[in-house]
DNA sequence: ACTTAAAATG
């Protein structure tokens, strides 16, 4: 195998066209077979040790090759050859980007950077923190963060990024304003963290707490506009749009590029507070327009009872060289099912994973029973729950029982309702579906009943919250 | 020559 030799040359000379040699090596089972075997001839040397590195690195463009990086990294080891300070990082990040992954690999890992010292690198230290935050051991990567003697800015800023992600606001912030030092990944994390946990009046008050900030030189930072607009849009009153286009305004006006995900979620803001002209205008002004930039303007005008312009956009999508991805079908079945074409909708249920390769998951199941319930075919939208791959849950019977309220079919809600019951916890929406398809029949009793079972529950009602405006998938 | 922290559409 003296070719490895000549590889590990060529990488010397074109480190970019390493994602090729991996591939290549991957197709071909290389290094996944038995170790002594394939990769002989680089065992030892500091050469061997930046091989591995890259490999493991590359692993992060691979992803449809789970586990690689984790049995590279066994195979190292194998024929002896040290792990550094450059292994640790990629290493952990692509362990958690691995879905088989679990915080017991990650302390196999971790149990390796102690053994070869390397707990005084941050490099390390972050990528320790960040790995068992991303699968779900919050724990450790507090215990590993709170032995650091002296975390950097970057392990902090993972801390706080996991107490976000993990809903610990309380720890999160109290972390927050004990760093003096915070950048503006501090700040966005903060805003990103009270926006994904429905602080969004926090979230847009931080953001303006920031742009005060005088001292600091404010670059608009994407991420930071992207998580402050998505606060905006959840908010659902008045005020947000006003902060929406006051930083559309701010983003305008310092010149920030309108990027695919910035123009995404500027017409995700503008479309959930129904300003349909605008989202028209910052589509066409976003110039690179991603996967997300398309969907979000197809739900626009399907959301706002534009269907046909939403069907439109979609053919206009697939046109040119763009592949749709299943946000993209939930668009497009919510538009059919608002125009009642079920045949077409049920052509593009049926296209998606034949033509377009995309599995259908329970959001769209729920969009078909959707378009056929609300067409009246109550039937058949039963007969399609039934014939489904997997269990339906609630966001699925609660589109059926939705229907069944429109078309005023007692009979079938109330079954509907009854294999409700078994599904635990119940969506707050559905307890006043209930009561309004038993309210509507005149069975009064049943709606008490209903109502009563939504105050003991506990769940708040959201205000102006309906299933039906609300449509397919809750 | 190889390494760390933030973001979105249903």
């Amino acid at each position: 195998m003296p070719c490895f030799e000549l590889l590990l040359q060529h990488l010397h000379s074109h480190p970019q066209r390493l994602h090729q040699i991996h591939a290549v090596l991957i197709t071909t089972g290389f290094h996944l077979a038995s170790p002594p075997r394939a990769l002989l001839p680089i065992r030892q040397g500091s050469s061997a040790v930046f091989f591995y590195n890259c490999l493991i690195r590359a692993c992060l463009r691979h992803r449809d090759q789970p586990d690689t990086s984790l049995r590279l990294f066994a195979q190292m080891l194998a024929h002896g050859v040290r792990p550094n300070r450059y292994t640790f990082p990629s290493l952990l990040k692509a362990a958690a980007g691995d879905a088989a992954s679990s915080p017991s690999s990650g302390r196999a890992i971790h149990a390796q950077a102690v053994r070869r010292g390397l707990l005084l690198d941050d490099f390390t230290n972050c990528s320790l923190v960040d790995f068992y935050a991303r699968v779900g051991d919050l724990g450790s990567a507090r215990k590993t963060f709170d032995e650091l003697p002296q975390p950097d800015l970057a392990s902090r800023n993972s801390m706080l990024h996991a107490l976000c992600v993990h809903g610990d606001l309380a720890a999160a912030i109290a972390l927050f304003e004990s760093m003096v030092d915070g950048n503006v990944i501090s700040w966005t994390s903060l805003i990103n963290g009270y926006a994904r946990n429905g602080e969004f009046h926090e979230a847009i008050d931080l953001f303006r707490r920031w742009i005060i900030q005088k001292d600091v030189p404010l670059r608009p930072n994407e991420a930071m506009l992207v998580s402050v607009l998505s606060a905006c849009a959840n908010l659902d009153h008045n005020r947000a749009l006003f902060r929406g286009l006051e930083i559309h305004g701010f983003i305008v006006r310092n010149e920030a590029p309108l990027t695919g995900f910035v123009g995404t979620a500027l017409i995700d803001m503008y479309s959930k507070h129904g300003h349909l002209d605008y989202c028209t205008d910052v589509f066409q002004a976003t110039r690179e327009k991603e996967v997300c930039t398309w969907n979000a303007m197809i739900s626009a005008l399907a959301r706002n009872g534009r269907a046909a312009s939403a069907l439109q956009l979609f053919d206009a999508m697939t046109a040119s060289r763009l592949r749709p991805n299943h946000v993209t079908f939930v668009a497009v079945l919510t538009a059919c099912a608002m125009q009642k074409l079920v045949d077409q909708g049920l052509r593009w249920f049926e296209s998606m994973s034949t033509e377009f390769g995309v599995v259908p998951l329970m959001e769209h199941y729920g969009c078909v029973v959707d378009l056929l319930g609300r067409a009246g075919f109550l039937k058949e939208a039963m007969e399609f729950i039934r014939r489904m791959p997997f269990e339906a849950d609630a966001s699925v019977w609660g589109a059926l029982l939705g229907a069944c309220k429109v078309h005023e079919n007692v009979q079938l809600g109330d079954g509907v309702g009854k294999q409700l019951i078994e599904l635990q916890p119940w969506p707050a929406g559905l307890y006043m579906v209930l009561r309004n398809i038993y309210a509507g029949a005149g069975r009064w009793d049943d709606a008490a009943g209903m109502k009563k079972a939504l105050q003991n529950s506990g769940i708040k009602k959201p205000t102006g919250y309906s299933w039906i405006v609300s449509g397919d998938c809750v």
